[in-house]
Order: C-alpha cells, then sequence, then structure tokens
DNA sequence: AGTCTAAGTCTGCTTGACAGACTCAGCAAG
DNA sequence: CTTGCTGAGTCTGTCAAGCAGACTTAGACT
C-alpha cells in the first residue's frame, strides 16, 4: 500500500477540492444551520455567535460556489431582503454532514444525548450514513480497498522538479 | 421549521464540535493521507504541498484529539523515528470522508474522472455512503425529519443574555 | 423628522498560514 | 572521527484571515 499510493498524485483528489470549499472555519456550521431550516443572516449569526464579517464571507463564497442561492423574501410591514436556501448541489452535501453528525454524537456528544435527532419521514426510525457497496452489502473500513480510478495521475510535485534537477545535476557534475 | 429551529441552542451541536476537531485548514486532508496509507511526514509533505509548520501541528492536534496515534518504526541502517496511525475514532471517521468523496466526485471531478475509488474487498463492486433509517429503508434528505434529542436546550447566548437585559431595563424606565 | 430593523461595512488587533532557512539525532562512508 | 545524509522537525518574518465593536444603509412605520 504504501509503495504504490507514494506512486499517483494527491493533487487532482475531490475530497481535497471538496475541501477546498468546506474547509474553511464555520463553513459547515452555516450549511447545518440552513438544512434546520434557518435562512437568515441575523439569525444564523445569534445562534451560532459567528463574527458578522465572517458570516457575511461564507454566504457569499457558498453562493459563488453554488451551494446556497439568495431568495427575496418579505416579512408583512418591512422591506424586501434576501434570505439564503440550499441549492441541489447543497443538499447533496446531506450526508456529509450526517455522517459528521453520528462521529460526533458517538465521541463528543455530552452525557445527556445529542440536541438533535433526525428521522424517517415514513416509519419514525432514526437515521445514519451507512458504507455500501452497489452490490448490497453493508461494510465496514477493513473491507474498502482504495483501487486507482480513471483520473489517475503520477506523483510530479514542483519539489519533485526541483528533486528532479538536483539529481540530474549531480550525475552530470560526477 | 423556522420557529422552532430558533428555540433551542446550536452550542452543542456535535456537528460544529466535530468541526472544531475538523474544520481548520488540511486537518481532513492529512487524515485522508493516513486512510489511503501515508503514514510518515515526509511522504504527506511531499504528497500534499502542506507547509511543514502546519502539518507539523496538524498530526499534534489530531494525537491529541486521539484521531491518530504515534507509533515507532525502524527502516534498515536507520534510526526510530515515529509514524502516525489511525486510532479506533479516527476509523470511524470514514464514512465522513467517502461521503466527502462522492460529493466531490459528483461536482468538482476532472472531465477524466476521480483519482481515486474505493471498491469492497468481497466482491469487487464501488462504495459509496448511503442514508439509511433503523429500519433498513434507504432514503433521501426529503424524507428526513430533524427532532430535539435528549441533550436539546433553550438558546441562550451572551447576546441574548444582553438584549434580555435591555428589554427588561427599557420595561422598566416606560 | 425621527425611530426601528435586517443585513451588512469599517477599523484595528490578534491569530494562523506560509516560505525559506536553520537544527538535530543517529547512521554510514571515507 | 570528522563529514555528510536523511527524516522530522524548529525558527523567523511576512501576509492573509478571524474577530469584536462601532458605524452605515434602505426602506417601513410613528
Amino acid at each position: 500500500m504504501r509503495a504504490e499510493a507514494l506512486t499517483w498524485s494527491a493533487e487532482n483528489c475531490t475530497i481535497g477540492r471538496a475541501m477546498e470549499v468546506l474547509g474553511e472555519k464555520w463553513t459547515v456550521v452555516v450549511l447545518r444551520e440552513v438544512f434546520v431550516g434557518i435562512r437568515r443572516f441575523d439569525d444564523m449569526r445569534v445562534r451560532t455567535q459567528i463574527p458578522r464579517q465572517v458570516l457575511t464571507n461564507r454566504l457569499a463564497t457558498l453562493v459563488e460556489h453554488g451551494l446556497l442561492r439568495r431568495e427575496p423574501y418579505q416579512e408583512p410591514g418591512a422591506r424586501v431582503r434576501e434570505e439564503y436556501r440550499l441549492t441541489q448541489k447543497g443538499l447533496d452535501l446531506y450526508p456529509v454532514l450526517v455522517a459528521l453528525r453520528d462521529w460526533g454524537d458517538r465521541y463528543l456528544a455530552d452525557p445527556d444525548g445529542p440536541p438533535m435527532i433526525t428521522t424517517h419521514r415514513d416509519c419514525g426510525e432514526v437515521v445514519h450514513v451507512e458504507l455500501r457497496c452497489e452490490a448490497g452489502h453493508e461494510l465496514v473500513v477493513r473491507e474498502v480497498i482504495p483501487r486507482p480510478g480513471p483520473g489517475i495521475r503520477p506523483l510530479t510535485t514542483p519539489q519533485d522538479r526541483h528533486d528532479h534537477e538536483l539529481t540530474v545535476a549531480k550525475q552530470r557534475r560526477s
């Protein structure tokens, strides 16, 4: 495994790319808020204590990346304002949030338990994420093996190219 | 939904807590590396281009939070060094990584596809995460309803308490 | 004309990311 | 037995990001 993994590049890994979108502080917390139905700036700000400036930035980049969209709304007797709603791309992140919550509930919850649970609308049972293969087998980490996908690339980083030059120069000298 | 969500506190939400552990830049990328079998400082550094200082910090806090542990190893003809391995707590994050990869593969992959896929050891089929309730029904976001859990708390933030004081003072004046 | 409110900007301070140079421990070749 | 090599760091200085607190703005209402 070690030798193999060292031969391909991590630069086009989709986890890395996903984290470029989601990896800034507070981004996932903002999404959680929208998923529980909080759509307005001040509601989020009061509940999460995120600094205004940061919340402004996060909402803007989430809109920019197409996870949220701004939608006008009007409370009676107030002017038109914008609220934030999930796009399909945003909605499709739900399994990530549930996976995070499953893990958090197991390792980080208070003794009295988690503040929220999610249930199936139709049967009322608690909802989790599961690892499953396309043949329908449920499985655990140990049963998963990583394989190169169609987009695999050889490992060449700037560092590599630099090292390579050094090696070549050294061989030329000797 | 809106009115309801505004009455309880997000302060003990386990997603928020999980993001305190995972939400710093590069943390999840480091975990991905360990999951694909990269266990050593310089291997990670070369593959990911994370600055040394930052990588040192991330590894240290991951060890501190109990997701990784340091394990001594010795290459023949070299001194003893430490490598980083997943603990159970770390391994249990796998569904989060797979959920991120599923989403990233759908929305962020290059045209030639993702560089890695995961397959089931026993049947060879591709592995994904699924939302499922404990009765075994597979489901989508729209079929999930959030409910208060045992650890639910009323919404009282510093801001609230401040606002409350103001309101009380105002009523007293009038 | 003055007040209220949601959703911001603006300012200044502190923390974190980052690049590039330096360190350190032990093995090994000369 | 000094010199060099290697993996895994530490040190230093710069620049971006997070943050708190005050200010701004557009429209509705009194």
